[in-house]
DNA sequence: ACATTTGTGTGAACAGTGTTTACAAGGTGA
DNA sequence: TCACCTTGTAAACACTGTTCACACAAATGT
């Protein structure tokens, strides 16, 4: 009766263990410079037993990816709930993003780098990416009725905000920021890119200052 | 007397034959997916041959960005002389951005995305990167002369700009925009996204209009 | 003219890759 | 006990990038 939950949690675990061992050389060594055979090395196992816990190499990197979505967007719900208005949790989002690229950078290069070669919109990215991307939707349209950013058309917004992210991310998780602006104070680097990338739009009056 | 140029000449058309071969197949199906005996069935030579001429599949993949990049910066700086106006260069520059990544998207991947898996600061990359750096880093210092974007500091309107316009053609080039805003003008949509990121500070004056 | 050096192309091999297949062992359910 | 199904494996397949000893031709030195 029991047994088949039992089987279950052991081939889960084994998938555990996979995605772990495949994890850690993926963000040392990069997909491309870890073979199977080195994954199943790792867990001492024989390279063909991978074949029975996922369809291939690429599976395996999929699933890497879908957890480290899961977490991503786990990170920026909770911030979600801190703050009222909408500017400031894209400030806030806008930092976690950032924060979460570099305290794990490797399920962000999972995530984003990572076997750029193909443009992968085959369903499995769709699922976990389209989930982040709608919630990212769903706060720009409500800054953009806070006016802060005039009439400007949504959709216009959502790209150019996530572009603008992405971009920076991109930039700072390749090193080229730090490279190219060495010795400045990242932090505060960082903090005033945001903060030009938010900046109102000109005819723009806050009127809900304190009362 | 004349044969080492003949025979400079020979090697340079060897050497353009190997690259227009490797560009067609790479641009087609992919850095990682093109094997060096495919490039050298191609140009009817043995796989062997190719290593006479680069030292190795990376360096055949570093000239052709190197071309890239040189074709890039020519394209820019054409632009560059028609507009006095900073400002007006940099929404120009921004089109021809975009413009080149959708109309030679074979050099643009192979500028930017392939082979994303190493940052590759490593000289090579460094060469022709830096120049066309340089020339947005002029551009962007020539903008903020303008006060447009007010009194924020010039290292970070460069990673914002450059984040921003890096960010969006990555959106574009991995077909994200045109995925998810179906059914939209695309060159509507990217000029109000174009527009938006280079919107004024609140209080900017603009006191030269004609006169 | 001859000998020698130099450059170019090659087949075969090496060490490695992702993946498949035929097969063995062992627990599961009837 | 018997059939079944899952898990694990060694061996093989068809590739990969790269190297090397070798052949051949053209350029050079004498």
């Amino acid at each position: 009766m029991s047994t088949a939950k039992r089987r279950e949690r052991d081939r889960e675990k084994m998938r555990r263990r996979i995605l772990d061992a495949a994890r850690q050389l993926f963000v040392r060594e990069g997909f491309d410079n870890v073979s199977m055979r080195r994954i199943a090395s790792r867990i001492e196992y024989s390279p063909a037993a991978l074949y029975r816990y996922f369809r291939n190499k690429r599976e395996i990197l999929s699933a890497l990816r879908e957890e480290g979505f899961a977490r991503f967007v786990e990170r920026q719900q909770r911030s979600r709930k801190r703050f009222p208005d909408p500017v400031e949790r894209l400030r806030d989002g806008a930092r976690g993003y950032i924060g979460f690229a570099l305290a794990e950078p490797d399920h962000y290069h999972l995530m984003f780098s990572t076997s750029c070669g193909q443009v992968d919109l085959d369903g499995e990215w769709a699922a976990s990416s389209l989930r982040s991307f709608h919630m990212f939707r769903d706060l720009v349209v409500e800054c953009a009725a806070t006016g802060r950013f005039g009439e400007v058309d949504v959709n216009a917004l959502v790209f150019a905000l996530w572009g603008q992210l992405h971009g920076l991310v991109h930039l700072i998780a390749t090193g080229q920021v730090a490279a190219l602006s060495k010795g400045a104070d990242l932090d505060a680097l960082l903090d005033r890119i945001i903060e030009f990338g938010l900046r109102p739009v000109p005819d723009f009056q806050q009127f809900q200052s304190q009362s």
